[in-house]
DNA sequence: GCATTATTAACCTAAATGGGTTAATATTGG
DNA sequence: CCAATATTAACCCATTTAGGTTAATAATGC
């Protein structure tokens, strides 16, 4: 669960390609590698950074390899992202929320104090 | 708007820390560069990748550079991230939906046909 | 056992990144 | 104009990454 190697595996056309085959079931190595026209090799550097993070888990079969999707470290991504989101998402919904009362009260009155007040963060 | 940009920006702890500062208000380059013991020129380029990524936007006055967050293009990795978690949050959604629906009717009557019935995708 | 197939390991190279140091530029205050 | 300040630009260097090619390992089918 290293951010990090969560957001550098992320960071990549091809890791996310790998991501978004495997986001619809497992499947081998060589399965993954078709639709590129890299090596394999390559492809098999993509999977070491994606199961660093994680992000593919291996379930090994014989000869074979077979990859699976585990978006849990996504959580954290995503959490973190939307931590961050928070103060303006929370401005638009006080916003909203703001534009929703003045239609019940007068927008007029409000209007002397609004470029004046300064909402305090909780 | 570009994904890999904003992924790349954000696969760091220090650019993540400066973000972390700037979503509490703007702040000059000096300013953001005093908490870590890196020199103003590292600061620097960092934010230079922030500011490809537009995570970060820049307003000049006079010899000062302001820097502002701007949170949008995360709005795109988190919308690619939950694109990818569809297929497990939609199984938890359709999962709860299921017990809330058990609920409301006889739970036995359900049981025959629940581990057969496969939920097709819209 | 042996050839075939699937996958990784071991190298190599070019490019990008993160850090530093030392100019260079631009603006402000006297 | 001059000194001080804020910021960037130009280099240098070590590390990482993405890609390649060519072994090496491991399992299968005969």
């Amino acid at each position: 669960m290293n951010l990090d190697h969560t957001l550098i595996a992320l960071a990549d056309p091809t890791r996310r390609a790998i991501l978004q085959r495997l986001s619809r079931g497992e499947a081998r190595v060589t399965e993954l590698a078709a639709p590129f026209d890299i090596s394999l090799n390559s492809v098999s550097k993509h999977i070491r950074i994606l199961e660093r993070a994680e992000l593919v888990r291996r379930r090994v079969s014989g000869r074979e390899h077979f990859l699976t999707f585990n978006p849990a470290p996504m959580e954290s991504a995503v959490e973190w992202m939307e931590r961050h989101r928070i103060f303006w998402t929370e401005r638009l919904d006080a916003l909203e929320a703001a534009l929703r009362a003045e239609d019940a009260v007068a927008a007029a009155k409000e209007k002397s104090t609004h470029s004046s007040s300064r909402r305090s963060k909780k």
